[in-house]
DNA sequence: GCAGAATGTACTCGATGCGAGTATAAATGG
DNA sequence: CCATTTATACTCGCATCGAGTACATTCTGC
């Protein structure tokens, strides 16, 4: 397990754009590898913790549903990604399966506190964590929140178009005016004209919206904290991406699991219906997971095997990834 | 030029494994958003700047290629990426076509000087920026050095195996000895017993080297100061990575070029020989560049046709993303 | 018990992408 | 003018994957 989790730490994922103008100021920093302690700022960890239940990806949330919970780096640390851990674990209860840095940023214009505080910048490291079903439902009280309660507009696993879509297309296109660059945003982002819908773009789609004026609309999503809802559209997004080429959807599932089970949690994820017999065909070509030998119980309808993951795929699906067979209702 | 600069400083990329052991030493953070200014840390810079020259990748270094250029961030910077660029354009005197954020790390083991001086934990963010090679010629005496120099093994464009790798192999596989998964391991990552070589896996290779007590032989590589040379390896992973689904690659050309340039850039960074018709088809169907008209001169052979960069594209290419037709000498 | 719903499982077909190989054209330099 | 270097076009075949169809098994409710 251990190798396990070490072996993943390493990944790609999708980046974090936040530079919103470019006004340099620095000048007179030293050519030279010598770093002088002159810099002081403090630093905080932002934490996505993610869970799937009842079919809904779902993040922990503080303040009632407004804000991701956060904390100061202190000295005492050994390194950001061991005490995030050990924070997040006396916190919850339970373990964190997965842990990945996103991004750090240091906008001056993020949090007015911080320099009315210190005077001086903050930085701030946000993270994704993947915390299994059963671990998220005991835990100690914090509130997770469906993503698609910030985001409705990113599950298109319902046989219409979610709810609200059409009116910020509409919104958009009105926005976009002749421009054709932004028509052309607009277009590629949203899946309109016959392109198709790409579920990875959630930032993006957040941003383009937000240049529109669109998200402080509670029409169109439930707003959060300061740029917390961006913080966690990177999440989306990364995570998004990840469960193609990577398994880290088995953080997310308990030990043994039905096919299903595990492409509704897919599913969830990505905010898309898949193709059952292509779903399967591909997890049965990777060998990503085995037959326990037990079957399914207490559901309607025939039971189903249960599997559980393969960790000893390791190293050959890093090379592969774990494709998701894409279908629109 | 800056619409598409803006488009993709957003994008997917390899990630940095950096926590060697899980060692928890957070206890006392409180559980709320509220973050207090107790946590001070001194924050610092590394850029990882890359140009190709003469076939080569390069990265520009200090103190006789020892080191990684580095700077402290100070509170008066607006945000990270544009005091970053602007420091960087004012000591090269060149525009950094295209920048992005590696990896933050704030490991007490890392440079022991921090600890004397401040008695508290560095926090450090590395940024991977791209440079155009007639820029980086006229550069103010920066040293650019080959990548290879660092990581010789992970130059496979001859048409033998690079220098040192049959060496390494070697002791790597003696090192494994009887540990099923260590072996797996060694042969994955460096494409032995008949599994694919994987260029993208630089910072892999080099860590497990590094368990195996490698990194230190001067036959193996030229060692680098503190962590810099694992630095390196995450932004050549990061950047081997991104050739393949974002057109990064042209802020590393001039304005105009032709196809085998290109092809020699790309096989440069990637360390591998590709396809040529192949490549072209990739290109052409891509419609990622348009022909100037001119002619290419002075070079013996048969003069090619000169070719520009089309950021007209922009949004398709995000979809598709730029394949590299791979091949084996 | 039986109908129907819900779930599980197997197979086929066709388009596309891509690795790999081959062939030909055009310019340069001795 | 011939060898060399570079440019460019075309073909073949395998693997992948989206999409569709058919069928099997068990539960629930009447």
């Amino acid at each position: 397990m251990s190798t396990f989790r070490r072996a993943f730490s390493t990944s790609k994922g999708i980046e974090f754009a936040l530079e919103r103008t470019l006004k340099p100021m620095w000048s007179d920093i030293q050519y030279t590898g010598i770093s002088l302690p002159s810099g002081l700022a403090p630093a905080e960890l932002i934490a996505i913790l993610t869970a799937v239940t009842d079919d809904q990806p779902r993040v922990m949330t503080l303040r009632g549903g407004e804000a991701l919970p956060s904390g100061p780096f202190e000295s005492s640390h050994r390194s950001l990604q061991s005490g995030l851990r050990a924070w997040i674990e006396a916190q919850t209860g339970h373990p964190v399966g997965y842990l990945e840095q996103l991004y750090t940023f240091a906008d001056k214009d993020r949090d007015p506190r911080s320099e009315e505080v210190t005077g001086s910048q903050r930085i701030s490291i946000s993270y994704l964590g993947l915390v299994r079903e059963q671990d998220a439902a005991g835990a100690r009280r914090p509130t997770w929140r469906s993503w698609y309660r910030y985001f409705p507009w990113e599950d298109h696993r319902g046989d219409h178009s979610p709810r609200g879509l059409p009116l910020i297309t509409d919104r958009l296109t009105a926005w976009a005016a002749a421009d054709a660059l932004k028509i052309q945003r607009v277009d590629y982002l949203f899946g309109l004209k016959g392109k198709p819908w790409n579920e990875e773009l959630v930032l993006q789609r957040y941003e383009l919206m937000y240049e529109a004026g669109l998200v402080d609309t509670p029409e169109f999503g439930v707003p959060m904290a300061g740029d917390n809802r961006r913080i966690l559209a990177t999440g989306i997004s990364r995570l998004r991406a990840k469960i193609k080429y990577s398994p880290v959807v088995f953080e997310l599932l308990p030990e043994s699991f039905t096919l299903l089970q595990l492409q509704r949690t897919v599913e969830a994820l990505s905010g898309l219906h898949l193709h059952k017999p292509n779903f399967r065909r591909q997890i049965d070509q990777q060998e990503l997971v085995e037959e326990t030998g037990e079957m399914s119980s207490g559901t309607s309808g025939r039971p189903a095997r249960l599997f559980r993951y393969r960790p000893a795929i390791l190293e050959a699906r890093m090379l592969s990834g774990v494709r998701l067979p894409l279908s629109r209702p």
